[in-house]
DNA sequence: CGCCAGGATACCC
DNA sequence: GGGTATCATGGC
């Protein structure tokens, strides 16, 4: 079950060894609307926040191994991304051969990663989400960042990048509504600032093993947490991977595909993965 | 310019 | 229970 990898060094650079896209692509795995802040440089490095640390990834073929290089130390990369990239097991679908548009999707969005994301950033991106599109929402969630996060900067062959944190819900708790003023955010801000001030807990949920049914009404007990966000937190924060989120472009495939009625229980323990590799088709396949 | 966006809420019947 | 007006903002 569980998958290991082989290392070795690349011009000073941690490489990953025999890990395609099969297994992991990154561009889908960041580009498919799971996440909002990893950022492609121009030379295909992805860059991002985890941990409040600063991360590097890029896919280079070596004499025709897959592999992946990272700015990050071994040890880094086997207690943190390994976990963020769910990379510890190999997806095992089943899809019935009369679903054809779920086979297809399968095969389209394969590589994707359902990343555990920090369960707080998860929660206040995804209410920003809400009726907003996909430019607008990144752009909302970086302007909070960089007025509110931390500052945090790594050098890369000379080269500085640098990042900001995500803000914590016990420095968003200390804010007003005024505070987010010129984020955009419309009227999501009181949104934020009441989940900083709610007694929802949403690390206590995502280690307490609770049930996604128990998971999904305790984060809609918060203002502007409705089910479509609480499914992606619970998905996508919570990685509880039996969800499976229904937003706009999921009616839409629901509607065209399935006569407005899908079975999500055919789809079992991976339904949220299968939901993801859907949304990624539609989105930019025939969107 | 108008339409839409990874929706939720309050209020209606 | 189900249907709908309203909610800010900006990308396109």
């Amino acid at each position: 079950m569980g998958v290991s990898y082989d290392y070795m060094d690349y011009n000073g650079f941690l490489c990953i060894k025999n890990i395609g896209r099969d297994l992991i692509d990154l561009d889908k795995t960041f580009e498919c609307g799971q996440c909002f802040r990893w950022e492609k440089l121009a030379d295909g490095t992805w860059i991002g926040v985890v941990n409040n640390k600063i991360f590097m990834l890029k896919h280079k073929d070596i004499n025709g191994v897959p592999c992946i290089i990272t700015n990050s130390t071994l040890e880094d990369w086997k207690n943190i991304l390994v976990d963020y990239l769910d990379l510890n097991y190999a997806y095992n679908i089943s899809i019935p051969d009369s679903d054809k548009f779920a086979k297809q999707a399968c095969e389209i969005g394969k590589g994707i990663r359902i990343l555990k994301q920090d369960p707080w950033e998860t929660l206040i991106s995804f209410i920003i989400s809400q009726r907003n599109n996909i430019p607008k929402i990144k752009t909302t969630i970086s302007k909070l960042c960089n007025r509110f996060g931390d500052i945090i900067s790594i050098k890369v062959n000379g080269v500085t990048y640098t990042k900001n944190t995500f803000p914590s819900k016990q420095c968003i708790s200390k804010l007003s509504i005024s505070d987010l003023d010129g984020l955009g955010l419309g009227y999501r801000d009181r949104y934020i600032i009441e989940a900083a001030n709610s007694d929802v807990d949403v690390y206590k949920l995502r280690d307490s093993k609770v049930s996604s049914e128990v998971a999904l009404n305790i984060l809609q007990s918060l203002y502007g947490v409705g089910p479509k966000v609480a499914n992606c937190v619970a998905l996508f924060g919570l990685h509880k991977l039996d969800v499976f989120p229904i937003d706009v472009w999921m009616q839409r495939i629901i509607d065209q595909y399935y006569n407005g009625d899908i079975d999500i229980k055919s789809y079992g323990s991976l339904a949220g993965l299968i939901q993801q590799y859907m949304f990624y088709t539609i989105r930019f396949f025939e969107g």
